[in-house]
RNA sequence: GGCGCUAUCGUCUAGGGGUUAGGACGUGAGAUUCUCAAUCUUAAAACCCGGGUUCGAUUCCCGGUAGCGCUACCA
């Protein structure tokens, strides 16, 4: 082992430890965030380990996209490392646990009943015998070669308290005598998840360990390790959890692709948005701000914010996101500058089959800015700017509210003369116009209508000026004139 | 079953021995506008239950209940 020697001035030291058998999670990702706001916020070094050392369930994939999760956040760490790869360093710390009594072998065959029906009588704490089997017979049947899982021996019968504080939820507490002889080796000889987190732990000198609350009971097992790797141990930070609206903890298997990080990236999120609502999830500034950047956040962050009820992510079957998400989306959406969000929103529109140029989306993006909630709503919302034909609209809808196709046709046909002659500018459209409505003596929404419906092949458009500037005099006059001749189509 | 953790509007939360229990999302109504959106105003909506401590508990303590977690040679 290294230096075991941690001085409490260290610096700090926290670690994002995701296992690499699936997708990059929503809870896993919120964990990252917290690490890496606690790390930002206290100048200390963020880390990325990869516990990857359940090989059955492990694929490249996975890590693959773990690594595409964290890079959409746009979060960043300063260290890297594999578990796999640390094998040796685990055995060894294995082998001086054991050297120092602090673990014993078990020959006793790997369990495989039913782990319920044999919990139904009480907690099994250890295999009897095996704890207590001579140094000498062990060594002997070990050998041998008889398999066996190491296992640690807890302090039992002398009513120890182990006890540590918790950043989140407080001093904690349990008897000893009340925790099992788990693993730290199994009979392959590969480390438990425990003891392997436990001396990467150690060993890259962690300062605090933030995760999530499934593991506070576990705690007092890896502060047994740590006793027996004769180190301190960092301090501990545990994160509610986040749960689905039927209470009950967010999983791959059970809720499916809403959990996946990648869903909201490919829906449109902003990952600023995304990460503002993760954070929002359990923790609160408590200030009442909501709309927070990444510097606000970091510089917010503590741990006496973080709330200890676990979190509902409110998705339904028909909507897979949170009502808050969405919202927090919308107002980071309008946060941007119009740069930015066109050029976020261009790729989605390639990828819909429009091909628009920089500058033209550039004039839309302050049309569509308010307008959506999520980036590929870009699409709906300003899909006529960019098709050559309008796709087909009801012709009824160009007739405004009280009116009949005669008036529409009027409008129509005024517009069409307006905007032959008038200068293509947002103000002198606005002027013509209005005065062209009063000329017919109707008012501006009569007028409007029918020329949006138009313009744009629907009633819900952005403002009616900016869009026919954007748009430009051609294409106006020839939609218009294909409105008159739909029209008739009516009479 | 054992152990641990938790409990404020539907959801995310603030608060805390005496408050009209605050904000936000969502929902309803209204205002504004050329539609939509945005914005503004407004309404409905919560302290799990029972004991105790106290002049007074939603807040502190205990118990109950419920939920969640751990209870694997998974992580």
């Amino acid at each position: 082992m290294p230096d075991p020697a941690p001085s409490s001035s260290r610096a700090l030291r926290v670690r994002f430890a995701p296992s690499p058998t699936g997708f990059l999670h929503v809870g896993s990702a919120r964990t990252f965030i917290f690490n890496w706001l606690c790390a930002r916020h206290n100048h200390g070094t963020m880390i990325l380990r990869l516990d990857d050392t359940d090989v059955e369930r492990n694929t490249e994939a996975s890590v693959q996209s773990i690594f595409e999760g964290l890079r959409w956040l746009g979060l960043d760490w300063d260290e890297e490392y594999r578990q796999s790869e640390r094998l040796e360093l685990h055995r060894e710390a294995a082998f001086q646990i054991q050297k120092k009594n602090f673990a014993y072998r078990d020959f006793t065959p790997a369990h495989t009943g039913d782990s319920e029906q044999s919990n139904a009588q009480g907690a099994w704490l250890f295999n009897p015998g095996m704890r207590e089997l001579r140094r000498e017979e062990s060594d002997r049947r070990a050998a041998a070669g008889e398999p066996f899982a190491l296992r640690y021996r807890v302090p039992r019968g002398e009513g120890r308290v182990l006890r540590f504080t918790d950043g989140v939820y407080g001093p904690q507490s349990k008897l000893a005598d009340e925790v099992e002889d788990f693993a730290l080796l199994r009979s392959d000889g590969m480390p438990t998840y425990h003891l392997a987190s436990c001396v990467d732990d150690a060993d890259l000198r962690i300062s605090h360990i933030i995760r999530g609350q499934d593991h506070l009971t576990n705690s007092f097992k890896h502060l047994l390790i740590f006793e027996g790797l004769g180190v301190d141990p960092p301090q501990f930070a545990h994160l509610p959890l986040l749960v689905a609206p039927d209470g009950t903890k967010l999983s791959k298997r059970r809720h499916g692709p809403v959990v996946s990080v990648t869903t909201y990236r490919d829906a449109g999120f902003l990952p600023q948005a995304f990460v503002n609502f993760l954070c929002l999830l359990g923790w609160s500034p408590k200030n009442d701000r909501e709309f927070m950047t990444l510097d606000e956040l970091t510089g917010a962050f503590t741990f006496e914010g973080v709330n200890r009820a676990n979190a509902v992510v409110n998705f339904t079957d028909t909507d897979p996101f949170d009502p808050k998400a969405v919202w927090l989306n919308a107002e980071h959406i309008r946060a941007l500058r119009v740069d930015d969000l066109s050029r976020l929103v261009q790729p989605i529109f390639e990828q819909a089959g429009f091909h628009p140029s920089p500058e033209k989306l550039h004039a839309v993006t302050p049309l569509i800015r308010e307008r959506i909630k999520l980036l590929c709503d870009a699409v709906s919302a300003a899909d006529f700017f960019f098709v050559d034909q309008l796709v087909p609209y009801d012709p009824a809808e160009l007739i405004p509210q009280k009116g009949d196709a005669a008036l529409a046709l009027r409008v129509l046909q005024t517009a069409e003369q307006v905007l032959a002659t008038t200068p293509f500018d947002h103000d002198s459209l606005d002027k013509a116009l209005r005065e062209a409505a009063a000329s017919l003596g109707i008012k501006a929404g009569p007028m409007f209508q029918p020329m949006r419906v138009a313009v744009c092949g629907r009633k819900n458009a952005p403002p009616l000026f900016e869009t026919l500037v954007v748009l430009g005099r051609e294409v106006c006059l020839t939609r218009i004139r294909q409105a008159e001749e739909r029209l008739q189509t009516l009479a």
